[in-house]
DNA sequence: AATATTTTTTAGATTTGTCTAAATTTTAAT
DNA sequence: ATTAAAATTTAGACAAATCTAAAAAATATT
């Protein structure tokens, strides 16, 4: 089967949706999608025809198994692209998402093999979420924040919460980026702000907010 | 100026046939593009808004400096992708044509002149045909097939006329493609064959329809 | 030059994806 | 348990891109 680029963002939008709430509402979608809560209802009985999820008026919608499946597969070659974008074109991490939107929906299976291969088969994108692979098996990401480690806990940066370019824009001047080891040096309870050390640099604060968006691998 | 993608199929298409023919009809352009005359006229009445193109009801299509300037930039994106699949991806060079047609439509000019940065600044697609640059200026390609050659004459293949899928399957058999060396060995006038011979390979005999469907330098 | 044929355009309909405004249903508040 | 507020759906409209059938214009034929 083949959808079309509304079809697919829905789809995608639905299932970034589910992550955290397993029954998505008409209003979450139409923020998420920047559209009229009566469009939505309009394309969810259409993709409810197609047979891509479970959807009752009024009780929000749910992907089901060939819904999830095409969802991955988006997700897939979405974070590809941003691999390719980043480490072969040189692009910085925080321009990469509004390419890799477009170039999402071409899609021939035998290029994004093909392009899978050509890239060595990476397990994460440069934000640091997972890529499914071919049959949408992934590995999880950490969600295990900074702001939930204590003080001298060392840990490396495996991922950011967005791919907002204020949030990338912000850890690309701290230096923080995918890999980085960092040591919490110390925790301000007043305002959840903590101190962090990297390696050949100076100390610096993070906000509550901003150490909530990064995720990381204790060690 | 953002452009559809039917629109930059159109322009596309017009630009072709206007090589051979600098006046378009309606007939010919729905050929082309595989659909009605009646649609053909609503799209051109859509373009001339757009001021894309000169347009006469009854008296034909041809683009303006405008049309050319966007028709060329779609040809680069083109052919900057069928160079990135079959030299990167690796994919055989008759079965790329159908992803780029899809790829040419993500129109971010930044990855487009980063793609050409990384592929190396490529001079011409795997068919032969020159890349425009950034500013739409391209090498001439070579118009001289194989069948105006006289015997004993040697060559190299720089272009073949088109990209149907018959004529890239059969090249591939004989062991042509883009940089082949051969030579002319014998005609035939009864019916226009040739014999030629490439080195390391035994002599083969081209139809005259495929002699002409393939381009060289004479050396 | 008149007629037949081909090409092209117009008129009106259809599909996809969107919108606004009004109606309906669910949820929250008194 | 009513009523008020919020969320959702329905109804009807619109733009893009296509189609079919009919009308109009250009070209070819006798």
């Amino acid at each position: 089967m083949n959808f079309s680029i509304a079809e697919e963002n829905y789809i995608k939008a639905i299932w970034r949706l589910q992550q955290t709430d397993s029954n998505v509402s008409t209003n979450e979608l139409s923020a998420e999608l920047q559209t009229k809560p009566a469009s939505v209802t309009d394309m969810l009985k259409r993709l409810k025809e197609k047979k891509l999820l479970h959807y009752e008026p009024y009780y929000g919608v749910k992907l089901n198994a060939e819904g999830k499946k095409l969802a991955l597969n988006i997700v897939r070659r979405h974070r590809l692209w941003e691999y390719f974008l980043v480490e072969k074109l040189k692009f910085e991490w925080d321009a990469v998402h509004a390419i890799a939107e477009d170039l999402e929906h071409v899609s021939s299976n035998e290029l994004i093999e093909r392009l899978d291969n050509f890239l060595g088969n990476p397990k994460a994108d440069p934000h640091g979420d997972p890529i499914p692979d071919s049959s949408g098996r992934m590995e999880a990401a950490s969600h295990i924040s900074l702001h939930q480690l204590k003080e001298q806990q060392q840990a490396i940066v495996t991922g950011v919460g967005d791919q907002s370019s204020g949030l990338l824009e912000m850890l690309r001047q701290k230096k923080i980026g995918i890999g980085t080891k960092l040591e919490i040096k110390q925790r301000f309870h007043f305002d959840g702000s903590l101190e962090i050390k990297i390696r050949n640099q100076p100390i610096t604060t993070l906000s509550e907010q901003l150490a909530k968006n990064i995720f990381v691998n204790p060690l």
